[in-house]
RNA sequence: GCCGCGUUGGUCAAGGGGUUAAGACGCCUCCCUUUCACGGAGGAAUCACGGGUUCGAAUCCCGUACGUGGUACCA
């Protein structure tokens, strides 16, 4: 086998959802894992859906998951141009020599004639009749004009489009890697067209014509593609390339709640859908991307490459390494697979405990700063970082575990104490402060063991006080041990802020 | 409508003729913890339906239902 090359072609149409990076994911498992390539081009053929500012976005976002490609349009490489718009020539001469062989035609039918045939056509059994082989034959093309009305059309530079001829009667079957054999009747498949009336392909030439030139081995895709596959085989054996063609395997798709995943879920039952947040700027409407909601990139990948592709063993945290290791095309699942957003969090939640506390701290840093909380205290962020990291599930979960230690609470869960305050519980804050005070080496031990020996002179239940202080120390009934807190923050920290704490209560 | 692809707990899933049908998320109970978590122990919950084939079917075959994708000069 000649070296595995796989690509991954996104559309730059705004936003990169779960099932695209996933795409990505698994066209880049399979090239490491094999030692081949991975190459990323552009499918920027449409115009009209093109949005600016969305390629950047994709390869942002495959940065973000750490997904590198060996070749694209920014990196380059032997293939060059990775963007279909810049390979524009090539596709019409593919398409004119398949006109040539009588592959394929010249069709010149107005769009109001389009509208025509699909109106006459069309049935409460057939509600979409296609260009195929029973019209084809009553329409504006070079198989119904002769020779001279084609070649006069195409000298005044009538519009026209170039489809192929979908042979009337053959089965023509394929072997998906994940699914095995497929097969289709062509007589089912209409007439696409390849080439478009603005000398632009439509994506069946270009994924032929761009994975024939790139050299490219193994074709992944998703499952919305296959219904076309029989186009595309048909175009690999019409150019003459049957032998080069790549492997195939159509990913199963990733579902929302209800059906197939929309960007709009997201809204609706708040989580993100795309890899880092999208602002389409044609509407102005932002998508939340995972990144910005907190989550891990390791994380990320982890929990869109288990989604509809285990090894067989009981193993859910992998990183990209491990996924490497153990991937395989065929391990992947055949039906489509809910996305579970709580599963999603379970994820990255481990992988904040797993992770140390030098991958943390940027993240974390940024997030408090973002707060307004200033670290002065490098080493105490470690120290935090490494005592609270268990009680994230997301990023942002650190102002709240962390910011503490740094920062005064400004508000406190004062309804939790209040009820059983009272005048006896003052005293008691009124002397652990001079007991605080008289602490000549302020560490963990003494500042409980004076608790403690306090709490056992006054005869009160400790946990009758030990909320009024956590309460007071962190604001609200969340963190780790409250004497912890109290030896790390300081002594001054401590007592300014149980006296806050009475002021409140 | 037609065509393609699917269907194991609520979700992700292992298992592919004989299993008490793994495991994970979520949910519930308990333990640990003078908070919240982490951790530990346990629990409820599944082979879409109907026919075959077979001594035996979640597993193989055929139907049906349901889901999903396609049916564009979008990808």
């Amino acid at each position: 086998m000649s070296k595995v090359r796989v690509r991954f072609a996104p559309s730059p149409t705004g936003g990169l959802h779960l099932g695209g990076v996933r795409t990505a994911l698994f066209n880049y498992l399979f090239a490491k894992k094999h030692g081949g390539d991975f190459i990323v081009r552009i499918e920027d053929t449409d115009q009209a859906r093109f949005v600016e500012g969305a390629e950047q976005y994709i390869f942002d976002c495959l940065q973000w998951c750490g997904i590198e490609p060996d070749e694209s349009p920014v990196k380059g490489g032997p293939h060059a141009p990775y963007r279909q718009s810049e390979r524009k020539e090539s596709y019409r001469k593919y398409a004119e020599e398949l006109v040539n062989n009588g592959f394929a035609y010249y069709a010149f039918d107005t769009k109001e004639e389009l509208e025509k045939m699909r109106e006459e056509n069309k049935t409460a059994l057939n509600p979409s009749p296609q260009y195929d082989h029973t019209v084809r034959k009553k329409m504006k093309n070079s198989l119904t004009l002769t020779d001279a009305e084609v070649k006069d059309l195409l000298t005044k530079n009538t519009a026209h489009v170039i489809r192929i001829k979908m042979p009337e009667n053959e089965l023509i079957s394929f072997t998906d890697m994940i699914r095995g054999e497929i097969s289709f009747e062509t007589s089912l498949v209409d007439d696409k067209v390849l080439l478009k009336a603005d000398g632009m392909p439509t994506y069946h030439l270009a994924v032929v014509a761009d994975d024939h030139a790139m050299e490219i081995t193994h074709a992944f895709r998703g499952e919305e593609w296959l219904p076309s596959a029989p186009v595309h085989l048909m175009l690999w054996k019409y150019l003459g390339w049957e032998k080069e063609m790549p492997e195939w395997a159509h990913l199963p798709l990733i579902l929302g709640p209800n059906g197939k995943l929309s960007k709009r879920d997201g809204a609706k039952y708040g989580f993100p859908v795309f890899a880092m947040n999208w602002t389409d700027p044609k509407t102005n409407e932002l998508t939340a991307g995972f990144k910005e909601k907190g989550f891990l990139p390791e994380a990320f990948i982890n929990l869109l490459a288990v989604l509809g592709w285990n090894d067989g063993t009981a193993q859910e945290l992998y990183s990209m390494n491990e996924l490497i290791a153990n991937f395989s095309m065929e391990r992947i699942h055949v039906a489509g697979a809910k996305f579970d957003y709580e599963k999603a969090k379970w994820f990255n939640h481990e992988w904040i405990k797993k992770l140390n506390v030098e991958s943390l701290r940027f993240n974390v840093k940024a997030l408090l700063q973002a707060d307004g909380i200033k670290i002065l205290d490098e080493p105490l962020l470690d120290n935090v970082i490494e005592l609270v990291k268990d009680r994230c599930t997301l990023l942002p979960d650190f102002v709240q575990h962390a910011g503490f230690f740094f920062k005064t609470p400004e508000v406190l869960d004062i309804e939790a104490v209040k009820p059983k305050w009272n005048g006896e519980k003052v005293k008691f804050f009124e002397e652990y402060c001079l007991l605080l005070e008289g602490i000549g080496n302020w560490e963990l031990a003494e500042i409980e063991h004076n608790f403690n020996t306090l709490v056992a002179v006054k005869n009160i239940k400790p946990g009758e006080l030990l909320l009024p202080l956590r309460i007071m120390l962190v604001g609200g009934k969340f963190g780790p041990a409250a004497f912890q807190i109290a030896a790390w923050i300081g002594m001054d920290e401590t007592i300014k802020r149980i006296k806050n704490g009475m002021a409140q209560f």
